[in-house]
DNA sequence: ATGAAAGCGCTAACAT
DNA sequence: ATGTTAGCGCTTTCAT
């Protein structure tokens, strides 16, 4: 492995030199630069990252922190983040948090010894705390989940807005029994989209009856079949169904079809995230579309402003709603 | 930011000492180590692995290269690989290449230019030359697809055999006209899955033919719908399908109902690998379960060992025929 | 246009 | 048990 001692030795110029042809620097002139690219090839010469990034301070990686790379709403988000990140010869660091904040804590620490340059966290569960006190330092954006008055710039979309969406449509359709399989309600967005649900009903004078309200602890699709077992249980048994996670959705889907009912004949269904999948099942499902692939690269442009130093502001997405079969009779 | 410097200053010792009780050595007295670990508190002290990866010459990043982040298969094998890294103190760098040599080649450099220590390449579409060229100064394991006799270590199944059990069941269970929803046979793994599925059929004097074999550019849902569609076409219409992928035979899946047809009365089904997905579908799918997430501990495992200059050997684990409403009258 | 030299933060060989 | 010091490979300031 030739270091760049050796090329300038090679080609019979100074380090420095050397340094200059590999960063494209035009005060080389062009014999000596080609003297220098000659050696370059003779020695098969690479730099290496760990002598640049010491010198400059800096990893060029970006963490992104994810709660679990099992759920496909993440996938699109991740190639926006990556397609940026690539473009500005930065990379990606790809770390699972399981919502578990010791191994949490064991991926800040990547930021603070300086393995990563900035941080995109999409984990709802991460502890706000230790993360803003971290952002007083470091380079961070909060991506899909974020916290209110942190100061730590987010790309999010109007989670309230796209679950009273949802929620309307289901009502426009003749439903007035409308049961909401929500998250835990410590996240934030678990909270938005239910007083979303709450507000559609309420303005058509719907009284809200909590026991059509079920809470999960993931948004898996074990969560969705055993949310809507609870469901099919009720007494007084809804019409329809909005989950907060298309998985969530699909769970539901697979339940009521095991019951025998048919969606959306018996039981209209909604979901929220539009990933690949939803498209995959029979009848498809309708769900809130959110424009992940944009929220990534908005994120990862985010980041590495910050990261330069310029002040970012966060914004806030548009989504849609996109009736499919599960509604559709 | 403190450096090791002024901890030292502020501990009143050597940076050597600081060094020595950052590292754990046990050569260190009690009160001095107390002395420091006060100082390193005190002025918040992070040590800098940029620093400290110049230092000892690696990055402690392990590089794993899929083709696509959308197959769920490569997830489990993800987290295996990821579980491995994080317990021995490694972080992995997750790179898609969307099977694009000139792509491949960008993350080839990660390990040229020691970003990276080595790399678990996932890719069926890799460049095997390029590769073994690699391989000779690099630390390089294949997962799951692989190349013969390349001298490249890999962690894989027994591809023939998979297909050749999957093929039987569905001659046992009274199939005889049998599709194949086969990918590219430029890649391994689709030959030795044909040449599987050819020798259960010859097994049992029934004819191989060739109209019944349709070739997929990739394995996504679509490609599934797609090579269904050319099979329901078929003049004398297969009563079984064979897919080489999960994704392809939910694909399949869809198109078969959207046909009005019965799955598995008019038509059987069975996929390939086992994703979560295969479960949520209606009905359930048949397939062959690939143990990723074992595959991709062994493969971090082995990386490792390689990088630590130890030998390794290729491993070729087992795979498992489960049956489930597709196959199921 | 080019070179000499300092220094990024750390570890380890060697000296005491 | 602890300190001194060289050096990992690079970039950049300053000098020429």
């Amino acid at each position: 492995m030739a270091n760049i001692q050796q090329v300038a030795k090679q080609a019979g110029v100074s380090v420095a030199t050397v340094s200059r042809v590999l960063n494209g620097q035009n005060t080389v002139a062009s014999k000596t630069r080609i003297k220098v690219e000659d050696a370059i090839k003779k020695l098969s010469y690479e730099p290496s990252m760990l002598g640049r990034n010491l010198r400059n301070s800096e990893s060029r990686i970006l963490l992104v922190l994810i709660p679990t790379i099992s759920n496909p709403f993440y996938l699109e988000i991740i190639k926006g983040i990556e397609n940026v990140a690539i473009s500005q010869n930065y990379n990606i660091l790809l770390c699972e948090t399981d919502s578990n904040p010791e191994r949490e804590n064991i991926y800040f620490d990547l930021v603070r010894t300086k393995m990563v340059d900035g941080i995109i966290s999409m984990d709802p569960a991460v502890n706000v705390e230790t993360l803003i006190k971290l952002a007083e330092k470091h380079s961070i954006i909060q991506c899909s989940e974020y916290a209110i008055d942190s100061g730590i710039p987010y790309v999010t979309i109007d989670n309230e807005e796209a679950s009273y969406l949802a929620v309307k449509h289901l009502i426009k359709i003749g439903h007035e029994k409308i049961a909401l399989i929500n998250s835990d309600e410590k996240y934030l967005y678990a909270r938005q989209r239910r007083i979303g649900y709450q507000r559609a009903l309420e303005e058509q004078g719907i009284l809200v009856n909590n026991d059509y309200i079920i809470h999960t602890q993931h948004l898996g699709f074990e969560n969705g079949k055993q949310a809507m077992k609870k469901i099919l249980n009720l007494e007084d048994r809804p019409t329809a169904v909005f989950a907060v996670s298309d998985l969530l959705a699909i769970g539901a889907l697979k339940e009521i079809s095991t019951n025998g009912l048919h969606v959306p004949n018996d039981i209209a269904v909604v979901g929220f995230d539009k990933i690949d999948f939803s498209n995959m099942t029979n009848p498809t499902l309708t769900t809130i579309a959110q424009p992940m692939y944009k929220m990534g690269t908005i994120a990862a442009k985010m980041l590495i402003s910050q990261i330069k130093g310029e002040e970012v502001e966060s914004i806030i997405l548009d989504h849609e709603l996109v009736i499919r079969g599960s509604t559709l009779g």
